[in-house]
DNA sequence: ATGAAAGCGCTAACAT
DNA sequence: ATGTTAGCGCTTTCAT
């Protein structure tokens, strides 16, 4: 019984047809019009390399007690034939989908699109799929996570960013089988990349009464927020903290919302300057809206500098913009905190995917924290 | 032999253990620790609502042949035991993967993020995954459909953002099953979306002769170009077009490279006011980089307007931020861009899914053109 | 309108 | 080290 005997022996209802001869993998390099040929299976391979698909199986997925030569004459037959195992066939054996999610409030933005393009790069090299997903709100999350789960069985793991999950939620996401990371937040006990936001806001003010001002100005925060997002506050709490121990207080009316986009922060620049007693520094709690702040300023022939007549302007995240403009800022590495948890993620589901040797513990079940980094650039110096 | 005889009668070797009881679906109210209860399979809810498992496979997808009372029994069963198909059984059943995979040059950037926002959102109403991929470069585009192609079996569909992609590949593409829409570029016989890229040229040098210009400066372009971006030069083709139509002539040394970004359009702004005889109105081909090229100017001192001394800009897409800039700007839709063509893609693949009746014809496989919309602001007006 | 059963192409016991 | 085989949970003929 060859792999040919088309359209006889069927013994029952219910077979499908399918090209039934294997045809040698065409030539790339003409443009022949390719056979209409049929993939290639894991038994092709078994076959023509006088072994048993279990043994295929382990060689080509590395698993031990594989005698070297064989190992290496099934990956040259299988290179030969150009099979590839079918996704769908190998998740529902073996349970596992080689795909990631990530979940994000949003695909706007500088910050998020750079987190998921830091994410990809190392899920992708990986050999995992990259699944996004846009959670602009609890509504949203609980869509995605209640009863009827919409990631249980379509992913091995999520990277939530800028997310808050309750403890039982992410329990419950490991007991349908989905590993978690996170960024920006934070779940005991699962992989989580974080700065010291509270720090940000220190280092910020600190900054700002160093160059000699005592009334700052804070952009950030986002008036309507569905995600109920803890940054904002933390950096809030980091100037507050700060300026106390200067003997200062941050005023209420010095806060405004920026919304994290450029178009925010000129709008709160424009708001905070048009107060009675405006404040003489700013910090932006982003460098997008740090630069929305400086178009404002500039539209009213203010120039960003902490000379006579100047007026002192910083962000956070060291976009690549920043550097033009001279942006003073806090620089944090964002496209490495996705890729940093995309690599626990990975790690913590299957330490061989990520290059991990086994051999040091995997970490992660305790928040890594980021180095941050004042870069002091025009925007606050004399000039 | 009920469901409960776990661990007697294997007859041979390779049966996995799993637990075996379906437990009811826990209430989720209480906090109560979710028993370990295994999920639902079709045989569940085909057992419980007293039918075969093809037709409760037949009810559930809305296919014809199910007795109305059938299906609502159904229906109320699955819902009951809280049961959903196991997408790897099912694509590996049916194989379809109901998944949509967008690939473009890279994440950063306001327009492909947001034409990847506008097709999540429509791939997840849809009811599909969604999957990101970056091809940063021809050799990526390469390793993605070459010969060991790493998407069949994977994704339904393909949409590609920005990348060319010759007629061969495209059906070689369909040859294995996967689907394409094209954003930007267009593959005959495929749906695609673009906009007509030389009137975008005409448009701007219209308008900026129009108001009294004659030496115009153009940004935009990518200095080194591994995708071999057509945009930059059709649109600069419909500058020269437009300019011709005036007896006129765009200087070559009025060109500069922007590279579609905020950082490029500052430094092509500089570096074409620094000319001996600079440019007197300025056509940035993205809003990105006009905003760039808006902060060189204001740097300088310089106002963007079409009054006496001023220096006319403007850009294309009508980015948020253009309208508290008030930039003068070429509207076009972008994450509209990103949702009509998943919706195409979708509607090609599996009308159904795309809540298409089947009444009237599918369009796509003629390129959609878009409606372009000059909006002017200050940039380009007296004030 | 419904049911029976044959795969889809793999993985993972278990046996050798 | 390798082979045998029973699933994984669906979809889809074909028969009724």
């Amino acid at each position: 019984m060859t792999t040919s005997d088309r359209e006889i022996d069927r013994p029952g209802p219910g077979p499908r047809n399918r090209p039934d001869r294997l045809a040698p993998a065409a030539t790339t390099a003409g443009g022949r019009a390719p056979a209409p040929r049929r993939r290639a299976t894991i038994e092709d391979v078994a076959s023509a390399a006088g072994v048993s698909v279990a043994t295929v199986s382990r060689a080509l997925r590395s698993l031990p007690n594989v005698a070297i030569s064989t190992r290496e004459r099934v990956n040259a037959v299988a290179a030969e034939l150009d099979y590839r195992p079918d996704p769908a066939a190998s998740r529902l054996a073996a349970g596992r989908t080689r795909t990631v999610t990530l979940g994000i409030p949003s695909l706007n933005g500088w910050y998020f699109s750079t987190v998921v393009a830091g994410a990809e790069a190392v899920c992708t090299e990986s050999g995992y799929d990259v699944q996004v997903i846009c959670i602009p709100s609890y509504a949203d999350l609980d869509r995605l996570l209640d009863r009827s789960h919409r990631l249980e069985r379509r992913t091995d793991g999520l990277v939530l960013v800028d997310i808050s999950l309750d403890p039982g939620r992410a329990a419950d996401l490991a007991t349908r089988g989905v590993s978690l990371a996170t960024i920006g937040t934070a779940v005991p006990g699962y992989p989580a990349i974080q700065i010291d936001d509270e720090e940000v806001g220190r280092i910020a003010a600190r900054h700002l009464v160093d160059i000699g001002h005592e009334r700052i100005g804070v952009i950030g925060g986002l008036p309507d927020d569905p995600m109920d997002f803890v940054v904002p506050r933390l950096r809030r709490r980091g100037v507050e903290d700060e300026l106390a121990t200067h003997g200062l207080e941050l005023d209420d009316r010095h806060v405004a919302n920026g919304n994290f986009g450029m178009t925010g922060g000129g709008e709160a620049m424009s708001e905070l300057l048009d107060l009675d007693d405006p404040p003489t520094a700013f910090f932006a709690m982003s460098d997008e809206m740090a630069f929305g702040a400086l178009m404002a300023l500039r539209e009213r022939g203010l120039v960003a500098g902490s000379g006579p007549g100047q007026v002192p302007l910083m962000g956070v995240d060291d976009h690549e913009f920043a550097r033009v403009v001279r942006l003073t800022t806090i620089r944090q590495p964002v496209a490495e905190h996705g890729a940093r948890a995309a690599r626990l993620l990975i790690e913590g589901m299957h330490p061989h995917d990520a290059g991990h040797d086994g051999a040091t513990p995997v970490r992660g079940t305790v928040p890594e924290r980021v180095v941050l980094e004042l870069v002091v650039r025009e925007t606050t110096s004399p000039h």
